[in-house]
DNA sequence: TCAGTTCGCGCG
DNA sequence: AAAGCGCGCGAACTGA
């Protein structure tokens, strides 16, 4: 494959590039780094290419202040630009001080909406070029190092990458059309600049009080492994005659208490009637056995330290002292941002880890967080009149669910039948068993069930709610193998689809929809006033503002999440709560 | 030995 | 008839 290209040398020879565009323009842009982190590598080249011109390309380090001037009016233009992961070059883009405006048409984004949630690979741009022109691209270069002079074949790769994806732009984007896809893709790309602007900002981690925490942990799980070892050994006593007892007796380590298949062995040889050690069998008898006990509280403090304490200090990075996650925004079937290294959507909500998360000096956080969004999603979609009347009258949905399963007045709901209630919510709207909804109850929200009891809240729940059993009813009988959220995001399943997850998906989705259309919808005016985004978890947004601009911020942020729900959502009211804190922990 | 899988568990 | 869904991560485990 040839592709023709100019090496820029003078502002001559970029004139006709720029003197072409009009808001009509569609501009293909790649760039070549020296590495991967906008912090520490550096952006080097930069290719452009339109339509019935030659690639151009760009030595930045070359470039003369003309060329330079004249790279920011072609991103600033209103031409259509095309990026393969524009989240890659964006943020080196913006590192190097220029200002890009959209629209956007992400290639990568555009396939991944495409595959609907049916692969999670092969979305490589040498992926989509033979899926879309069947023209097997010619093996990238290992490790190009574009810190030195370039060579022929580095420079003709270069502009081959930014002219395929002038050439892959219709097939993609017919094919969203055809799909009925193109709102879900626009909405991916409307979201660009806020995932970019989230990625660069990052999050601000108290390190030293993470550290004590840290220290605290660590003991923690020590005294705590010693109660577990003496447990163990004190059932073993009584059974002396079994093999683990030397073990134990030994200096070495007896047995392995991080391993599941190890402490499964030990445990039933003590005659403890266990299939399995997943917490939920355990949880179930930790009252009969301290030594269940024991292992349920040496496995947490283990999880956390080894998942989050001993390990997120590895990820502050040395250049900005901040953790700069990357979220991938169909990072799930359903819509939804993933975020990896570190998932900074997983950190534990308890106090003694969020409170570490802070602001910058003369910062404030703000958070907003979308009350209940996946009941009024159901709600919407469901069309349950009840459910939808309840969010009208801006009642408790979950006081209002215990009151109807008790038959007990609204007002005289005790504090723990609404947490019973909020089991039952979350957990039978996606068609939750009676007896997962007995263990879910237990763990989730401490509330102890009968099955007998779980089975009369679940036979009652769809008794009240016949909107949400009547249209669970519908899609279980529906044979569908496929299914869109209200903004058409589409999941396909290769097979029949499981129940649970069909009604799961329409309505996480849908959320998720509602999430992206408010970071896309506040980008602007946030990017205007220097505020940034530091992180989104799911149906939670943070912010980070100077003090004095708080207040306002905090108001603009409520009113466009509201708005961007409200965007999907017309017969439920949308609620947001909207914090101004200090930390991460004031909610 | 090492890549891939499973278990268990943190979040929403 | 019965059925939680969606992730990422670390350690243990498996298989060639």
């Amino acid at each position: 494959m040839h592709t023709e290209y100019r090496f820029i040398k003078s502002i001559h020879d970029i004139q006709p590039l720029l003197s072409s565009l009009n808001e009509n323009s569609i501009i293909a842009i790649d760039t070549e780094t020296t590495g991967l982190d906008p912090f520490q590598n550096r952006l080097r080249m930069i290719q452009i290419a339109s339509l019935n011109q030659p690639v151009i390309l760009i030595d930045l380090w070359k470039a003369s202040y003309d060329i330079i001037s004249s790279l920011k009016k072609i991103f600033t233009s209103s031409a259509l630009k095309i990026f393969h992961n524009a989240k890659f070059d964006l943020k080196f883009l913006i590192k190097s001080g220029f200002i890009v405006h959209g629209p956007y048409f992400d290639t990568m984004l555009a396939a991944q909406v495409l595959s609907a949630g049916q692969k999670s690979q092969g979305f490589k741009l040498s992926d989509l070029v033979r899926e879309e022109l069947s023209i097997d691209l010619p093996k990238e270069l290992q490790n190009s190092d574009w810190s030195g002079e370039f060579s022929e074949e580095q420079l003709s790769y270069a502009a081959r990458d930014a002219q395929v994806l002038l050439e892959i732009y219709p097939c993609l984007l017919s094919k969203l059309e055809n799909a009925h896809l193109s709102a879900t893709a626009e909405l991916e790309f409307e979201c660009l600049s806020a995932v970019v602007d989230m990625e660069l900002s990052g999050m601000l981690l108290h390190a030293e009080k993470w550290a004590k925490l840290t220290e605290e942990l660590e003991k923690n799980q020590s005294d705590l492994a010693a109660t577990l070892h003496q447990r163990l050994k004190e059932g073993f006593k009584r059974i002396p005659q079994l093999p683990f007892m030397d073990n134990l007796n030994s200096e070495q380590p007896p047995l392995n208490l991080d391993s599941p298949k190890q402490m499964l062995e030990a445990l039933q040889q003590l005659g403890i009637p266990l299939k399995t050690t997943s917490h939920e069998e355990l949880s179930q008898i930790s009252r009969q056995f301290p030594v269940i006990q024991a292992l349920i509280d040496y496995r947490k403090v283990t999880k956390v330290l080894q998942s989050f304490a001993s390990t997120l200090p590895k990820y502050i990075h040395p250049v900005t002292n901040r953790i700069h996650p990357d979220y991938w925004q169909i990072g799930t079937t359903t819509g939804r941002f993933s975020c990896r290294n570190p998932n900074l959507q997983q950190i534990p909500r308890d106090q003694i880890f969020r409170e570490c998360f802070i602001p910058s000096e003369g910062n404030l956080l703000i958070i907003g967080d979308y009350s209940q969004i996946e009941l009024r999603v159901a709600a919407e979609i469901s069309h349950d009149q009840r459910m939808i009347d309840a969010f009208q009258q801006n009642q408790d949905i979950h006081c209002l669910t215990a009151s109807l399963l008790i038959g007990k007045d609204i007002g005289n709901v005790t504090k723990e039948e609404r947490q019973a209630a909020k089991a039952v919510n979350f957990g039978l709207l996606y068609a939750m068993g009676a007896r997962g909804l007995q263990l879910y109850a237990q763990n989730s929200y401490g509330v102890e069930m009968t099955n007998q009891q779980a089975v009369d809240f679940r036979k009652r729940f769809f008794e009240v709610y016949q909107g949400i059993a009547s249209w669970q009813k519908e899609l279980s009988t529906s044979r569908l193998k496929e299914i869109r959220t209200l903004n058409g995001r589409l999941r396909i399943w290769e097979d029949h689809p499981k129940m649970t997850e069909l009604f799961n998906s329409p309505i996480q989705g849908t959320a998720a929809d509602i999430m992206k259309q408010s970071m896309a919808m506040s980008f602007p005016y946030l990017n205007r006033n220097n505020i940034h985004l530091i992180a989104t978890v799911h149906d939670e947004i943070l912010l980070e503002s100077p003090q004095e601009k708080a207040q306002e911020i905090s108001h603009f942020l409520k009113e466009t999440m509201i708005k961007a729900g409200k965007k999907f959502i017309q017969q439920v009211p949308i609620e947001v709560d909207i914090v101004i804190a200090k930390n991460w922990s004031e909610k």
